[in-house]
DNA sequence: CTGTTAGCGCGTTCAA
DNA sequence: TTGAACGCGCTAACAG
């Protein structure tokens, strides 16, 4: 900054010690008592009133070099334009503020390589810590992570090789609440609509699905790059099976299903039941609405974020924070 | 981190001073010339080895502090849970990125006391500029940041007092697009419906559709946190006036009114020609789809993100940036 | 009880 | 190729 000024400005101004400066900058108690360091009273207020007249802005810098902590932590997400991940962030980004932590956000749009590269980005930042959703087949990185200093914790996800700190949902159950719902209204030959991505929700999904409603159950798969054409196919299937009742494993195969169905004529909730998992708001366009597995976001965010604390704090008193890699699983509802 | 590994310990380790390998870690240059500070291969590989082999990290901290540059810039959006503004982060971060910087993302919720406030966490990170939306009624904090050393660029909208530097869209040439699409598809009887947010591109958008339609034309407006209701009242009077033709000045809104329209059994596109500003998926369920005026969000990321670097630029050289108030008028598309 | 001195953290950069 | 000062704020140790 131009001419920022520094605590030294204000400590001349006032005719004070640097150091008095310091200590008054750092015990901004209200009118209570507790103070570590104490000052008299009239000179904190001289200091107090001379670092506002000078708008006073302390370097983070200098204070993240001398206390070893920056309060950031690197939040990767799949892509912050799907809705879903931009009501995480939000979250985040309030919760994190709230306990004086900083995000930095970083979307790999599913791709390892990106992966690696946002965690080394955040790295060189010195972030203490990552809330991340690995992107699929970027368990190289996650391994990577596991073996570094920094604490981390992985939502939405789970990484099977070896276990992780992570938050997710129970998509098993939920499978079982989507297929149930659909055969509760009536239908007889279900099949699901997946992504073609090798993620444990996914994965997860399936193997629910499969359990439910046997091996021979039809799934059809939706490239991350092509879920448009898929979904053409994929309809087209379903046509010709005739299929009464399908479960999209996400919002976005879920549109793209809806917009193949109503390009051929085909009524939805009406010619063919649906049932989805993750909110759009196209759903609720129908009648009767399109129900949803809806996830809990905001506690996914909140406990991640307090998982992370935890560690952090492990870390930070010289405890294995390393141990811990506990799932916190959450239940998800059908709306 | 725990022992994170600094300078000192590779110099110790390669047996040389501390200052030549901090040039060697500023000229990591590939094998051609131009080494600002030569240094003989043969120990500038060895240091390199060893801080490869160490897992060298320089410390932003430090860096910081000696350099006095954070390259962080703060951007601060409406809300990144809205695909609108999920796409726009998106473009910054590579964009922001590719020249070194890092995004500090926060979202207003269009609340300006959260403005205020996200500025002032910003600017206690040390943030070198801002690419901001400001929230409604927020003319006060961005008063504030035109008084300060901070260089700023405003998108998506502008700020009438006075003049700021500003990317956005031509909105009432969007409109003009707008509107003469439903007329062309043989709407008579046309109304707005916008959002009841005093920002500079509702009002533009209102403005223009006026001018076109005069000055009686119906313009209905939705509150930001009262969207569903007051679209519920606006469709009661679109049908009681037999409008045939309306355009929604963003996405939420229209999003609103179709589900409004559909409740009542009403036939979008044969009872009722829409189009709209801004994506959403919803559109294309229809047939034909919802026309839209597409903002060219790429466009409006990557000028705001040269016209900042702009500004970063001037200040770093003792030039007056606060004389560069132009306003980036890009031109929008109708698909 | 109030206030000061001085060294530190880590990388950068100038003078030697 | 190196020594040493420097940027800014924190804090242990110490003095009045």
């Amino acid at each position: 900054m131009a001419k920022s000024i520094t605590i030294k400005d204000i400590a001349r101004e006032a005719g004070v010690s640097i150091a008095l400066v310091s200590f008054v900058m750092n015990n901004r108690v209200g009118a209570d008592g507790k103070q570590k360091y104490r000052v008299s009273p009239t000179t904190r207020d001289k200091i107090l009133e001379v670092a506002r007249q000078m708008h006073y802005q302390p370097s983070s810098a200098a204070r993240m070099l001398r206390k070893g902590r920056t309060h950031v932590v690197g939040v990767i997400l799949s892509d912050l334009s799907n809705l879903f991940y931009g009501v995480i962030a939000k979250e985040l980004e309030m919760i994190l503020y709230q306990h004086g932590y900083t995000p930095l956000f970083f979307s790999t749009e599913e791709d390892p390589e990106r992966f690696g590269r946002v965690i080394q980005l955040a790295s060189e930042r010195d972030v203490e810590g990552f809330i991340v959703v690995p992107a699929a087949g970027s368990a190289k990185y996650v391994e990577q992570l596991q073996a570094s200093e920094t604490p981390f914790v992985v939502i939405d996800r789970y990484y099977p090789p070896h276990s992780v700190p992570s938050v997710l949902v129970d998509n098993e159950d939920a499978m079982r609440l989507a297929v149930r719902n659909l055969q509760e209204r009536g239908a007889r030959n279900i099949a699901l609509v997946s992504y073609a991505m090798r993620i444990s929700s996914m994965t997860d999904r399936e193997k629910s699905f499969r359990e439910q409603l046997g091996e021979q159950a039809p799934i059809y798969f939706l490239g991350f790059n092509s879920v448009e054409e898929d979904a053409e196919k994929a309809v087209d299937q379903i046509l010709a099976l005739h299929i009464d009742g399908v479960v999209t494993a996400s919002n976005i195969p879920g549109v793209a299903i809806i917009k193949a169905l109503m390009r051929r004529g085909i009524r939805i909730q009406q010619d063919i039941l649906l049932t989805s998992f993750d909110f759009s708001n196209t759903y609720s366009l129908f009648n009767p609405p399109i129900p949803y597995i809806q996830q809990p976001l905001k506690q996914i965010a909140a406990e991640s974020a307090a998982y992370l604390f935890k560690l952090i704090a492990m870390k930070e008193q010289g405890q294995d924070f390393h141990a811990v890699t506990d799932h916190i699983v959450l239940k998800a509802r059908l709306v």
